[in-house]
RNA sequence: GUGAUUGUAGCUCAGUUGGUUAGAGCGCCAGGUUGUGGCCCUGGAGGCCGGGGGUUCGAGUCCCCUCAUUCACCCCA
């Protein structure tokens, strides 16, 4: 055991992994843009500020979750973020966006990091890649937002996943619910535990959503935001609804779903797998109008946006053998020395195969003969190409096919020829 | 932050009521084949038994502390 090792909640993603991020980075990139979004990178900190005002103060994330660090002691407070909408939304109002464009559709896939006791699908450095839809609120633009989230885990293969889906209604049915939940919760206040108490005051509607067993019974009987919804918030979320429904997409409606950020209005929704224990939250998301405002906005800016967990979605895959056809692949030529007597020549041939496009191997460290095969071997490389004396003499050089042992004698012009491959010949220009 | 769990070779793990130089499988290196891989056979390297303290004639094993891991609570992706 090494005297360091990884900081707690992080780790290292290595060759065979990274591959595997790469495939779903690639489906992510391309149906984005196939759905309009362009990407954007917005820096790894902020002021501590933005967070506490755009996720709300009273979170768990705010409150006990966040990375923070003061520059210098006369340097304001800068926390690592713990989410990307806050830093999207401030980017757009920074930059005066909307006054170039009505809409602006943007994604990313990007580290974040919150100070969590780590546990299975839980991390302190974790990535999410999602979007953000700026501008536009409407039922058709949070479908748009749901359907690509969905998408992605299509084209992926993932199966068994389920999307819960909840309205939280306007602000001002909110206001008027969360009075009601207070008014119902005060006779219990005693029973409740310390968790709830907490929210009673500060944000009663997340008591809705806590999974403590004792709390359930008095939970079941609450008042329903349903029934403080107006005619048009309830219109708006069953339009929503409306087009999940005709694009195949299934959900289940849970009234008592309820995101831990702030921000969140309208429409909330949460994309469940059952490959992840207790941490099976791989995706969510919702509408969050008022976002903007806090941030200095003098008027709400309609938006919706989602995140998925990339490393709950990797274990997901994982679980569902996904990565299967990624798994095979090494260099296509393996260029074995008879012995370091060769080595100069090989090098130059290992250089000339690359040039021409081949991806090719060869040994650094003077191993055997039986080594260097067993090497090649190992990486699953499709052929040998090997020189010696003879090669050398005769300028031919002997050719060994590792899938079939078929092996011929060959012109440097020709090996280059067979190995040829369009896919790698691209890579080279 | 709370609770539980597990720390022995690169990896997965054995290790008896405390008793000599701490083991296996896989992996790695080399040889069997002085120009040829996979399979097989043989050999080799590689361990402050997480760290510190204690009990004991004697600790990988028992006790305490500590660090780390994992899982769960909480919350979230």
């Amino acid at each position: 055991m090494s005297q360091y090792q990884a900081v707690k909640g992080t780790r290292d993603i290595f060759p065979e992994e990274a591959a595997r991020w790469k495939h779903i980075e690639g489906v992510v990139h391309s149906l984005a843009s196939m759905f309009g979004f362009s990407e954007i990178r917005t820096p790894v900190f902020e002021y501590t500020e933005l967070f506490q005002r755009g996720i709300g103060a009273t979170t768990d994330i705010v409150g006990k979750e966040m990375f923070t660090f003061l520059p210098d002691p006369t340097g304001r407070s800068l926390t690592l973020r713990p989410e990307m909408t806050a830093g999207v939304m401030r980017a757009v109002l920074q930059k005066n966006l909307l006054s170039m464009a009505p809409v602006h559709k943007l994604y990313y896939i990007s580290e974040l990091f919150r100070k969590e006791r780590p546990q299975a699908g839980r991390q302190r450095q974790f990535s999410q890649f999602g979007a953000e839809l700026i501008g536009v609120s409407t039922p058709a633009a949070v479908a748009e937002v749901i359907t690509l989230m969905m998408q992605v885990f299509e084209s992926l293969g993932v199966r068994g996943l389920k999307l819960r889906v909840n309205t939280l209604g306007g602000s001002e049915e909110r206001l008027r619910y969360r009075e009601a939940l207070q008014g119902y919760f005060a006779p219990f206040h005693a029973v409740l535990d310390e968790a709830s108490k907490e929210r009673l005051e500060k944000n009663p509607l997340r008591i809705l959503d806590s999974k403590n067993p004792d709390m359930q019974e008095i939970v079941a009987g609450a008042p329903r935001l349903y029934d403080y919804l107006t005619a048009s918030s309830v219109e708006d979320f069953e339009k929503v609804l409306f087009y999940l429904g005709d694009r195949g997409i299934g959900y289940d409606i849970d009234h008592r779903l309820v995101r831990g950020l702030d921000y969140y209005c309208n429409t909330a929704f949460e994309v469940i797998s059952s490959e992840l224990g207790a941490q099976d939250a791989i995706g969510g998301g919702g509408r969050y109008d008022g976002l903007a405002r806090e941030f200095g906005s003098s008027s709400d800016v309609p938006a919706s946006g989602f995140a998925v967990g990339m490393e709950r979605l990797l274990i997901t895959m994982e679980k569902q053998g996904l990565f299967a056809a990624l798994d095979s692949r090494g260099p296509l030529v393996y260029v074995i020395l008879q012995n370091q007597e060769f080595g100069d020549h090989g090098l130059q041939i290992a250089y000339r195969l690359r040039k021409a496009g081949i991806m090719t191997e060869i040994d650094l460290v003077a191993r055997s003969m039986k080594a260097q095969m067993r090497e090649a071997n190992r990486i699953r490389t499709s052929y040998a190409l090997f020189i010696g004396a003879t090669e050398v003499e005769t300028g031919l050089y002997a050719l060994k096919n590792l899938v079939t042992s078929e092996q011929t004698t060959l012109s440097l012009e020709a090996v280059i020829e067979i190995l040829r491959e369009p896919a790698a010949k691209e890579l080279m220009q």
